[in-house]
DNA sequence: TGATTTTTTTAGATAAGTCTAAATTTATTA
DNA sequence: TAATAAATTTAGACTTATCTAAAAAAATCA
């Protein structure tokens, strides 16, 4: 077994190559997990040892095969409890995703099989992130930001590129959460800011930077 | 916060002096983590130090009142999530004290209110041990053991005084669970083995040992 | 009571994970 | 390409929790 600091550094380079897609460095493992940079240079050895991850001096890593699958786990433990708070126990989607980082680390795969099951299998987390089936097999839909939208173009927001608290609560705020139709009214020459057509006739401004990290299907 | 370990340890002391009464020996809580007694003084070092014992070199150990509220905090937590599991996720009784094990740990208090409430409050885990509610407040129902119970009685199974799992499946597999009606129609002189007559007409004999370690209500 | 056994504590090691400071390698840029 | 800057690794130290072996205290009993 891996303990918990383990799996949260295969988690880490599991989000971080997913992102950046080529191989993950130091430096980025080490301000993802909020610790430095000699830390994880001793933990890449070790986790090079187990043949959880593909790892030469100074070249960066990337997850061997094992390596991704049991990042992947923890992934799909970590978004079905978020759903389970959210759905079963009424928790905010802001609220959810530092009571997931605790949860994830439970060990039992029978366990993660029943909650999926009593949960009736979600496809999706509280912030639209796809939940990998017990296969590991993860959906990767195209989702488009907001940011790339033209006038008058619709979408349907879908998922979030920020996860901080403080995001999530605004977007509440705004009522942009997942599922709900935006329609591109107009963008702001000057700063690229984004006015946004909701059903319900609201109309709300987002900034670039906001719309950058709101994701939508067309 | 306390890190697991001290947590628990202190859900230990907790058990023992409720079962013994007195103070707690240092040889006792090494056999019921299953560690050696050098390590047990270290960590009773450290929870005096902070205040969660009452602790007195070679004297033995006893809770502080913040002690006991860890400790029962933990058992709620602990008796909540096995009540969810067998509840919700359909685990056996033998089953959900293992996964209870991690799943005490969970620290945020949020979480355990709202699950309570989606559970509606249960008073009793799995194995009819009561609840504590969120202020600490612990029911102590009197209950007996079978073996104490004449011939000719009555009583209906409220608990158990032993958690092993093969233990547990011997009783689901005699239909001696949580709820059952008994009637006890003999009592061996030779070994004191109790003949059990059930509502549903069957009949079952137990050991004195096996009767000493399921309680019952007149 | 005095000797023996049991219990508990101390001393000293080990392993995991973290840190700071220094050294080394790689990347940048003049 | 040589100097400088940035990224990464190593060295050495610290904390937590654990262990074995030895010492000390308490309990038992002849
Ligand atoms: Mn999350
Ligand atoms: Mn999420
Ligand atoms: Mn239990
Ligand atoms: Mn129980």
């Amino acid at each position: 077994m891996n303990s918990f600091t383990e799996e949260n550094y295969l988690k880490s380079i599991y989000h971080l190559s997913v992102t950046d897609d080529e191989s993950v460095s130091t430096n980025s493992i080490a301000a993802a997990l909020n610790t430095k940079a000699a830390s994880v240079t001793d933990m890449l050895k070790k986790l090079a040892d187990k043949k959880l991850i593909n790892y030469a001096k100074y070249q960066g890593v990337s997850l061997t095969d094992e390596g991704r699958a049991v990042a992947i786990n923890i992934v799909r433990k970590h978004r079905l409890w978020e759903f389970f708070l959210m759905e079963k126990l009424h928790f905010k989607w802001d609220e959810v995703h530092e009571l997931a980082e605790e949860l994830e680390h439970i060990s039992s795969a029978e366990l993660i099989d029943r909650l999926d099951r009593f949960l009736e299998y979600p496809k999706y987390d509280p912030h639209g992130d796809p939940i990998p089936d017990r296969n590991g097999c993860i959906k990767t839909d195209e989702l488009k930001p907001i940011s790339v939208l033209p006038i008058n173009s619709r979408g349907t927001i879908m998922g979030v590129r920020e996860h901080a608290p403080a995001f999530l609560q605004y977007l509440a705020k705004l009522q942009l959460t997942i599922g709900i139709q935006v329609h591109v009214a107009d963008i702001i020459d000057y700063d690229q800011s984004v006015i946004l057509k909701l059903n319900n006739k609201n109309s709300v401004t987002i900034s670039r930077e906001v719309a950058k990290n709101i994701l939508v299907t067309i």
